[in-house]
DNA sequence: CTCAGTGCAAACCCTTTGCACAGGA
DNA sequence: TCCTGTGCAAAGGGTTTGCACTGAG
């Protein structure tokens, strides 16, 4: 994709084949995968994609904010694509992660946090339960 | 302390000092520690307490829902032993994790939520920012 | 041409596991 | 006594690091 390509370049960095294809990939999936699976996910089409590439390419990603670290509960992390602070729900038999577009929790979380002495940058809320696949079963 | 002995009698559980140290521990504090931070307390207290009793204890504890796992994105787990659902702050310059005592925070998020196809079980909400003290610096 | 990015393997950290011994019930 | 819990050391999984090579600018 080209948008990638230049959004890599007005931030000063040097383009690769590498972060094209992970950023890419982030930005064509909701199943916020961790690194693994990004690396999986891109073996076929970039051969000689390593792992460590991706752990250095998301790490640096987030330095500049481009990419959201999310931490559910597992032993590894996940990543998003919308940095955008909002909640996600987490299935425990499954193991899905899934946005939550509901804007209003956060507001009502700003809304509350005032009166404390701590000053929110962002507010992460993660719903743990059973998704509705999981349900029926 | 008595009332840990006799609450793991209760659920028929062997009472050890290993057990009765951790979660006195536990008890004592609001500081959130990992398993690490448990282990470095106990160790003049208790001196022949290994770190793998301290992660076997915890799991255990957590299995019997009188201890909660916390993950604030850090690479090690903090424990809690108030179970019940409730709000975290995390300071990103020193580390440093409280509770909120904020029940609106939880009710809301159960009200939005009934619209979604998913089965909410438990809700975690945590405020990233800087606490007081790092705001004063 | 230069220096940052990549790929590999080794190192690293946190956590779990296997196994013999110790100590609660 | 019996069996579970403990302690040690080794293994495990995810992530990071060191270093030589590669390739983008």
């Amino acid at each position: 994709m080209k948008e990638t390509a230049q959004l890599l370049r007005e931030k000063g960095l040097k383009v690769t084949p590498q972060r094209i294809a992970v950023y890419n990939m982030l930005l064509g999936t909701t199943a916020h995968p961790n690194a693994e699976m990004i690396y999986k996910t891109l073996e076929s089409t970039n051969p000689t994609m390593s792992l460590a590439t991706v752990y250095k390419t998301l790490d640096f990603f987030k330095q500049l904010g481009l990419v959201q670290e999310l931490n559910v509960g597992e032993s590894s992390s996940r990543y998003d694509a919308v940095v955008r602070c909002h909640p996600h729900t987490v299935c425990r038999i499954c193991g899905r992660v899934d946005d939550l577009h509901i804007d209003a929790l956060t507001e009502v979380a700003r809304k509350l946090v005032p009166d404390l002495d701590f000053d929110v940058e962002c507010e992460q809320l993660i719903l743990y339960g059973i998704c509705k696949e999981c349900q029926e079963k």
